[in-house]
DNA sequence: CTGAAAGCGCTAACAG
DNA sequence: CTGTTAGCGCTTTCAG
């Protein structure tokens, strides 16, 4: 079973030379050739072994994707993206939830050291940026969704202190002048944007910014949402409306005014981000930021493949969208 | 940059043979010697390349995963259990998302028959048998959660009928008599057992089955258990509660329950299967079946790892659990 | 148009 | 205890 290329090449009668020839349709060999070597393939059911490829070529084909949580649903659509754009290019990737422990994340960048891996996508805010940027040095690296401005690492993020902005304004516009606003933590750059475009879209409307109405979250999940409602629904100004940084806080957030015997949007109005897809199954559905996945994940693995090979790429900026659904539809 | 093992036997002034038993802790060597090559294996910074290992040992280390969509929370927990343990010894993991299309099989199938890739674990309940089956009398296959009786491809997975069986008597014992059974296609046999299960709960308790009460889904959406639901409202006998082999299905249920007026879990009581993260955020929060998610990764993974090393392993069936919430709580 | 041969980086059997 | 050597399966010069 599972023959090689040197079974082929002596069942065919020719040298090991022309069946990889005919393997990759360059080099010329003649055409009666290459239909006796053809055949002796289909007759051996002969597959070319990727390790013997990989070892000469020194490539593996394969790409290291960093997220903190595979569950996650921010990061569907993008992983989405590069899959599909990796796969017509030949890649295959390696989908790595490093649970922001630096451990799994230093196994997974050994991957790329011992060569098992051709290059990384990096999509963990809380991702080691030292150990990162040195890998950057002798590897190919893109930032995607996050990323830290003072390396040389090239990235595809959206703009976070506009998107904040937008998602504010908005709730201003309806009426709104308490907005409480639940963060995540400020080392993250993204926490840190989205807090400027909270802050830039109450001071142009005269609102003061409030630090009680500021409320930062350790971690993403939806407990936290609720965690954070929760305290805010305590305050002696109760806010009249919510803008979570993410989906994921603003279902929970949603939940706990619910429990709290309050209503959406009448009583509170919140604003999620991500637009993930959980987002339009809630009770009421969730207004939030889109932010274009998809996109950016063909983008970012666009970006690395030509790193791999040796060209230089550019950072990107895309565009966002605010949704309106429900929970603002006060 | 980048040292190889030739480099790092020159420096230190030994063989590669040298380098290899040092790096391996196997083969008695010198301390002296030892030390002498760690040294300069720090210094040169030299990691050993996996292509070349690979192509020698004639192995990736490298574990396939076929899921048909990695959305699906279902997989969460399998997965991490799989990683988990993958990691641990060494191996990595490839996650794939099938989209239950055959050719997208196909591309990961070739990973294996390419030598990418040293085994796989199918989670497709959609995957192409006869296609599996015949890969797996060359490769290492794993078949976790959804399996196939009649092939000899070892599974770990739950007693669907038993599952499905104590989720409708549960329904009954809080008095509803005319419960629907949302369910995904005949072609899966999680369906057909789950189908089994509702119906023996049925007639052990001397209740009719009505064919109008079992609804068949095209898949596992969210959107799927909306519609099904919209249909179920409009039957003259009106069921009083719902059972849906897939919390997604539940969920979607839960919304447009809402939508049509009706209020869970007073009018309509609803039971999920899966227990995934999000069946507890829903309002009200979701009565489920959950499954040992983790520990059938940890199994699946155990047992795959053990064929490629050509050892025999035996199928296992665990236990479930039914987790009452808010939704039956009426 | 085709073949011989070198070599990618590593491991392990064998000899000493 | 250590070195020599033969591959693992493939690609790619270089000659012919």
């Amino acid at each position: 079973m599972m023959a090689n290329i040197q079974q082929v090449a002596q069942e065919a009668g020719v040298s090991v030379a022309t069946v990889s020839r005919v393997l990759h349709g360059q080099g010329s060999v003649a055409t009666k050739t290459r239909i006796k070597v053809e055949d002796t393939i289909k007759k051996l059911n002969y597959q070319p072994s990727m390790l013997g490829r990989n070892l000469r070529n020194s490539e593996s084909r394969l790409l290291l994707i960093l997220i903190p949580k595979i569950s996650n649903p921010f990061y569907f659509d993008i992983i989405k993206g590069i899959e599909n754009i990796a796969i017509s290019q030949g890649y295959n990737i390696l989908l790595c939830e490093t649970d922001s422990s630096p451990e799994r994340e230093n196994i997974y960048f050994d991957l790329v050291r011992t060569k098992m891996a051709d290059g990384i996508i990096s999509m963990d805010p809380a991702v080691n940026m030292e150990a990162l940027m040195e890998l950057a040095e002798n590897h190919p690296i893109v930032q995607c969704s996050e990323y830290a401005v003072e390396s040389d690492i090239p990235y595809v993020t959206i703009d976070s202190e506009e998107a904040a902005y937008r998602a504010v304004k908005h709730l201003i516009k309806i009426g709104n002048e308490n907005i409480a606003f639940i963060n995540s933590d400020k080392r993250y750059l993204y926490a840190r944007q989205r807090n400027e475009g909270y802050q830039r879209a109450l001071k142009e409307h005269g609102l003061a910014v409030k630090e009680e109405y500021i409320y930062h979250t350790e971690h993403l999940g939806f407990e936290y949402g609720q965690q954070a409602v929760k305290s805010i629904l305590n305050l002696e100004d109760r806010p009249t409306a919510v803008f979570a940084v993410s989906d994921l806080l603003a279902i929970g957030a949603l939940k706990e005014i619910h429990a709290c015997g309050f209503h959406v949007p009448d009583d509170i109005a919140v604003v999620g981000f991500d637009n993930i897809d959980f987002s339009n199954m809630t009770n009421p559905a969730l207004t939030t930021i889109a932010q274009p996945m998809y996109k950016m994940g063909t983008l970012a693995v666009d970006m690395l493949i030509k790193k791999i090979q040796g060209n230089d790429v550019e950072s990107i900026i895309l565009d966002h969208e605010l949704i309106m659904r429900e929970s603002t539809s006060g």
